[in-house]
DNA sequence: TAATTTCACACCTAGGTGTGAAAT
DNA sequence: TAATTTCACACCTAGGTGTGAAAT
């Protein structure tokens, strides 16, 4: 079959019927009427499937046989589809056209969907797509991370990279030299900072372990070269260093050069290479390279955790030179003062170092801890280093508490020093975990059922590859074992999933603008984001087999993230035409708006204001206090709150949460404050004094928006369900 | 007249007869055979001729009604052909085929231009034109140069720019805010560092007065802003700074963010806009918009020479804080030392601040000294204040030897504190500038007659165009006025000429890679550059109508460009083909290879070595020094000699020069140097050390270059014999 | 209370200034 | 000799580090 024949084959539909929807799906649409069109600024308004149309058999053994027209990369060649792989583009995995969001100029676009697709802009695909693919049948791509063994010495004591409200530089730095591109072609470079797994992270006892789910993605984890477009004798003129890219753990930042990133959460780089001469046309892409850079895991910190992490840092980022022990920087002349005062009570542990720890107490290295609660151990997995020395810092009491409930948090899996109090506190866990659940059923009779709404969403097919017994395997694809044995065929390529800016850039409800959409680089397509994360999800954890039966908080937070779309089916634009009080949530949207929130807690009296924060922020998840969190807010901060509120995730009237024991690597530091020595908060402010400063606008309270959000799952609910009516 | 008519008009060439050379000048030339062709990253190999095809008459009257198609920009609107143009596509102004250099894969792509024109092309072509100027017609664009009032306060006392062998910042910054960019169209933004006129300058008594004629210009006057190409919207989001470009006075830098000026040369910058997705496609830009600051005139030095402009940059530029007179800074610190010991002997004579001598001395505010020999002063023109203050440093005496020899150098317009020795010496410039006429005149019978090589190479419409009546006429169209009359009809947009990447990149001998040419950024056509050249000489000096039937130091210079660019005619890749001798000379080039030159002088035994300078530099061009330099040389400085006498310029065996006086702003510093404090040279080493240390690379004399370059001068005259036979 | 985040800070790197002696 | 260029330098700006107290 000729490139020409596999990509009309992607075009036809005939297998599919002709219902009003597959039209949605075909990649010749001409919203674009010809190819001199390309060259304007004119955007495509959607992604449009670029994936292979037929759907696999059950069976995993016959996956690999079906579809022969697929070329998929496994070292420098290609092979004919040896790998499961899912349709994304099957229409009845899509709602109809009614619940897609409209196009900035809705009924213009609209009426474009509906017309046929214009035979040169089908030519027009062909020909760039065959010229994709003979320029990379031909070459070689390599890429090479630099500073490997330094990387290596960090993921060996699992790397931390700080980030910041205002953003902060990567250290040691995303660095690759390429190799193998076709010297005159332009090419897209990319870096995603892509989340390994489903966890919260704590660090305890010295070591990293699990602290219950991961928080929402952010929308956030791309960024695009400055230099693209570019020729392929440039990016390999010398290695491509990715120096203005910053981690932030603000998600009201709108930086481009920023990712935004949850704190304690673990993460990987990954390079995406599209052979295109314009951003705007990466869609067209069907063969990008994307690489995976094992040793750039990382957990994110607001502060460092791991001493020795502190201290590689210092010893080789030329900026820390202050903080090194070599005589001239701070920390000598601090300790040489102090040699004069004290005459040395504490001696400095030089043998303390990384090195050393690495050889001595090789089991801490935990590089890759699995979602405990869905991990079904391969005892013969040949990567189960790392899975045993998680599994010593699980009890097996714990081990029960999870079986039984596996869709709580588990927060819980401390070691020895945890105190039998704590341990109680930490069963509360079941119920915090179920409550939104609970509030959804029981406060109306059309209130949203995510667990209906996802099965709804599926095809029977997708529901027996995730509930069936299909085990999903994966082998890292790091670079510097690029070149694969062409025989494993046992590897996941699931960047052919995640190829297009769709992906890439993942759009929530309060985050996506106009220009965004219009941009093309979000994508509005719900099941698109859920397939990519649900395929992420089941493959990405590298040193685990996944039973995806058991598997309900995976189904859970893809639960979440369809719920999430659906709320981003309406677009800003569309936002004004719905009730006032929406139309009042987009002002507040863009005027950063504080959101008040009666309290409900016991406590009131603690403080001068009778107004406290009832939604504790997330850094309280993994702490048992019980009573609520009480004090002065900034208009900063209320924000974030916002944020989360938006998010529909955490306005229960009241939070409970887990008591976990206090960060090892701190308890040493005795912290003595005076009265005089009081940081006197800038943007601290009352109630009061924040409705006085904020009285030209629109002031919403909490409960307001959580109406709002179950207004709106509401109406979600009815969308899934008349797109059920005429599917299903 | 459509679009599409004026562009379909200008491919046809049916008026020009069918000779093979027509092909050369057809815009639809299939190079690229198609439109999806213009997607990939092949390249057209040539700038053609983007330009009207029609000639003007010989009456300047006249020549405002011909071509009525073509439209040219007055302020905000387009008139109908106001403007005197010159066709630089008119075929016979071009050398034959095989005189072209050929494309870097030769025959392939040669074949390919004796191809007829692919109509997708020719309607790509057109259709990227129609969509350019309709975006182009409803909009308003604008610039403003932002700290205008900065730049006035420079201008005021005639600007000065460092510049040095690294690199150096402008100060003030050149930073734009566009308005009226279509916001969804792609645009390419180019800073034009664009030579002011044909003069050489010399600070003396706190005036820069003239100092003869410029020396050859750099080939690389042209930054492209690293962001470019960008949406209009993110280009008018904030101004445009152009803070990566530098200036160097190095010819051997090759970074593409540096700028090579001439010392005391005189600059102003343009900014060029282009409304296209790709900088390769900038040929297809017939319209792009081009914005001339007069307010950023400066002159380039390598230190600065007028106090008070040092004074402003220390005022201003938040790097040179450190020597504000502000007490924080050295200066004060320094000056409070002095003080305590000396006792306030010398105070700083607070009232010669800029401001001061602006209003007590307007007519020292020198902003565009003419080329005086040919001058002749327009007694009704507009702007001629500054002209007249020009006119009031220049001696009748003076005057008088200029219009006797107006082809030579005319640096003797001094003061009257000019000594009768000094005014003597002066008169050595006849013979000194006449050398090289002489000697190219005398060495062969067959050597290069530059003004037959001229001459050969005009049609007789220009050359009447040249040496006729028309008086050009130029208003300096500041962005401060865009928005000019439409009545005034006298306006010349230059910009016309120039607006191709072709002249943007001017192409030396030297350092033209096949990079380069491949690019498409340089133009191999010498006639292009010539008529760039000679329009923007005979337009750009805003203060002066000129005789151009005068003005033969203008045909000269254009003479030299034209055998440089007939040296350019073969592109590196053809040098191989070319004798032994030709082909180690490339190596050389590539190597930085010293080239050493055999002492002719008289005192070759004031050092220790017997090898000296013979060729001095380029600083001494004006010094009436009639002994040779010498002295010990660096390996770094011979690159800059080597690059001098490839220009063809500057190896005569004896070099006279005019003595001029000191520089008047350093008299009183005097210089004390005692032995101990001597600096010891780092790259200093005499002829043998060099010898040894590049005893791997082929070592070339001076005299051997100049017979080569005498060769070559040889084959082109060959050329242009050849060419004359056939076409004249 | 306990865990996490923020912030001003000292101390670096990287690099942009004009200076003035020395070289050319 | 006289004019111009180069260079190490002190002194800045701009911004990247981890620190540890304070806030949240």
């Amino acid at each position: 079959m000729t490139v020409d024949e596999r990509i009309m084959n992607r075009y036809s539909l005939s297998n599919y019927g002709s219902t009003p929807f597959q039209k949605l799906f075909d990649v010749s649409q001409p919203y674009l009427q010809n190819p001199t069109d390309l060259l304007s600024t004119k955007r495509f308004p959607f992604q449009f499937g670029t994936y292979p149309l037929n759907f696999p058999n059950n069976s995993s053994t016959e996956l690999s046989k079906s579809n022969p027209n697929i070329l998929w990369k496994s070292g420098n060649s290609y092979q004919q589809n040896p790998l499961p792989y899912f349709p994304l583009t099957h229409p009845q995995l899509y709602p109809s056209v009614k619940y897609f969001p409209p196009p900035p100029n809705s009924m213009d676009l609209l009426n474009s969907y509906l017309q046929g697709p214009s035979p040169d802009m089908v030519k027009y695909i062909e020909k760039i797509r065959e010229d994709e693919i003979s320029t990379k049948i031909k070459d070689s791509i390599e890429a090479k991370l630099c500073e490997d063994d330094l990387w290596k010495r960090f993921n060996n004591l699992t790397t931390e990279m700080v980030i910041t409200k205002s953003g902060r530089r990567m250290f040691p730095a995303f660095k690759v030299q390429l190799s193998g591109l076709d010297p005159k072609s332009k090419y897209v470079l990319a870096l995603e900072v892509m989340p390994c797994d489903d966890n919260r992270f704590k660090f305890h006892n010295g070591k990293w372990t699990l602290a219950g789910k991961a928080d929402p993605e952010s929308n956030r984890l791309v960024y695009f070269h400055c230099e693209s477009p570019a020729s392929g004798e440039s990016w390999m003129q010398k290695a491509v260093w990715f120096n203005k890219v910053k981690l932030t753990n603000n998600p009201t930042d709108k930086d481009p050069q920023h990712l935004v990133l949850n704190s304690m959460h673990k993460y990987v780089m990954r390079l995406h290479l599209f052979r295109t001469d314009d951003t705007s046309k990466i869609r067209f892409c069907l063969y990008p390279e994307v690489f995976l850079f094992k040793t750039t895991e990382f957990i994110a910190v607001t502060a460092y955790q791991n001493d020795k992490i502190t201290q590689l840092k210092i010893d080789h980022n030329p900026f820390a030179k202050g903080f090194r022990d070599n005589g001239s920087g701070r920390r000598e002349k601090k300790r040489m003062k102090l040699q004069q005062t004290i005459s040395s009570t504490s001696p400095d542990s030089p043998e303390d170092s990384e090195d050393e720890c690495l050889t001595s107490n090789p089991k801490s290295n935990l590089n890759s801890p699995a979602i405990a609660e869905n991990v079904t151990v391969a005892k013969d997995n040949i990567l189960n280093t790392s899975q045993n020395s998680l599994e010593s810092t699980l009890s097996n009491q714990e081990n029960s508490i999870l079986n039984k409930n596996h869709l709580n948090r588990n927060d819980c899996h401390n070691s020895s020093t945890v105190s039998n109090l704590k341990r109680k506190s930490s069963c509360d866990s079941t119920e915090m975990a179920a409550v939104p659940k609970k509030r959804i059923n029981s406060s109306n009779s059309k209130s949203f059922d995510w667990e209906r709404g996802f099965n709804s969403y599926l095809s029977e097919d997708l529901k027996n590859a995730i509930r069936g017994n299909h085990t999903v395997h994966y082998t890292p694809r790091t670079l510097s074992h690029s070149k694969m044995s062409l025989l494993d065929s046992s590897n996941i390529h699931l960047d052919k999933f995640e190829r297009s800016g769709a992906v890439l850039a993942k759009p929530s409800w309060n985050s996506w603008s106009t220009s965004q959409i219009e941009s093309g680089l979000v994508n509005p397509m719900p099941g698109y984001q859920m397939m990519s994360k649900l395929y992420r999800m089941m493959s990405q954890n590298p040193a685990n087999h996944m039973n995806l039966s058991q598997n309900d908080g995976i189904i859970k937070s893809i639960s979440n993230i369809w719920a999430l779309n659906n709320q981003s089916k309406q677009n800003i634009r569309e936002l004004d035409k719905l009730s006032p009080t929406l139309n009042s949530m987009k002002s507040f949207e863009s005027n950063e708006i504080i959101i008040f929130n009666e309290s409900n807690n016991n406590k009131k009296n603690n403080n001068n204001n009778n107004n406290y924060y009832s939604n504790p922020p997330n850094r309280y998840a993994n702490s048992n206090v019980r009573k609520l969190i009480v004090g002065p807010r900034s208009d900063k901060y209320d924000s974030g709150i916002f944020d989360l509120d938006l998010r529909g995730k955490k306005y229960l009237p009241k939070y409970e949460a887990y008591k976990t024991t206090p960060m090892s690597h701190r308890n040493d530091k005795k912290k003595k404050r005076s009265n005089s020595q009081k940081r006197i908060p800038k943007n601290t402010q009352t109630v009061k004094q924040a409705e006085e400063k904020y009285s030209n606008h629109l002031i919403l309270r909490a409960n307001e928006i959580k109406k709002l959000n179950e207004r709106k799952a509401l109406d979600n609910f009815d969308d899934v369900d008349s797109w059920n009516n005429l599917h299903l």
